[in-house]
DNA sequence: TCCAAATACTTTGACGTCCAAGTATTTGTT
DNA sequence: AACAAATACTTGGACGTCAAAGTATTTGGA
């Protein structure tokens, strides 16, 4: 069911014939919700087989590069930039699965610190793999064209006020 | 709750310091996907008021660009790239809301045409403008940008096997 | 003509996300 | 010291997405 056109042109063409404004951003946004498709279907292909999705990675990535492997469920979300009660779930699910445990935090007892457990560090390795394997589902992207969106999409998560500035030069 | 330093510069370093493969490429993943969320945030914000999301009006939109305000609910699922539970899903939703009316086609009996309702024809010029407002949620984002996003990710789409060939230049 | 395979859509169920509301605890002020 | 406000997390509900299975209909050969 592949298409002999480029179904965004189309949108384009169409988009101006009814006469309709912001054309390019369409086309723009358009092409990153795609592309978003596109690098979600294949990641979470390739996390399948190892037992995990990308939330439930990004979270036992995050871990594992922390000092003592934990942190309070608040940080992850920040961190990772999803809702607490996405944190919640996605927690719930790891430690279902003995990839993570639940801890008190030490002084402050609103808190729970998410805690990597053996099983989880060793699973974590292995998503990397997987991952690195199918280059997280950008394979067709050029060095270039890699380069080239991390600098667009820069300005506009700065523009979302995703962080303050950049301190530093990207790469 | 804005970070002073750039999340996914972080994690490009963290991954580098855990001898992680294929920073670049998790990197340009990364912010694929924070553009998306940022995106997709930002025109449901849009939306809402008018009572529509985004799926639901993309929905809205290719029906209006047809001929006579329909198309078998095959053919939009085959256009928008989404499941076909998923059409039915949204499907049902705007004929709830009375945009949307479901027909028999007039020779495949297996087959249901969406048609555009004069209140859903309406509704999509009214979101439309809303979108047009606030540039698809791409505001941030130069005319440089749009381009550069525009080009690589049809290179990703191209090897992804959205469709067969650029049969022209885009834009 | 007949029937297996393909096609079109719906239903059901597993997941995931977010919002809003609820509980527990700590902080910041009077 | 006391208490309102902020913070941290969980719960329940509304939605959305996809996969798999089910129903109906059409197609493409034997």
């Amino acid at each position: 069911m592949t298409l002999d056109f480029d179904p965004i042109d189309e949108a384009a063409a169409n988009w101006r014939g009814a006469g309709w404004a912001a054309v390019d951003a369409m086309a723009a946004a358009t092409s990153i919700t795609r592309a978003h498709q596109i690098l979600s279907g294949r990641i979470d292909a390739a996390l399948a087989p190892v037992g995990l999705n990308f939330s439930r990675f990004e979270v036992l990535a995050l871990l594992s590069f922390t000092k003592e492997g934990e942190l309070p469920l608040g940080k992850v979300g920040d961190r990772l930039q999803v809702h607490p009660a996405s944190v919640t779930n996605t927690v719930n699910r790891l430690e279902a699965d003995g990839l993570v445990a639940r801890k008190p935090h030490p002084t402050d007892r609103r808190t729970t610190l998410a805690v990597l457990t053996r099983d989880g560090r060793r699973r974590v390795e292995q998503a990397a793999v997987a991952l690195a394997e199918i280059e997280f589902g950008v394979a067709g992207l050029t060095g270039d064209g890699r380069r080239s969106v991390d600098a667009a999409i820069l300005e506009l998560r700065i523009a979302a006020g995703d962080f303050v500035a950049p301190p530093s030069q990207r790469r």
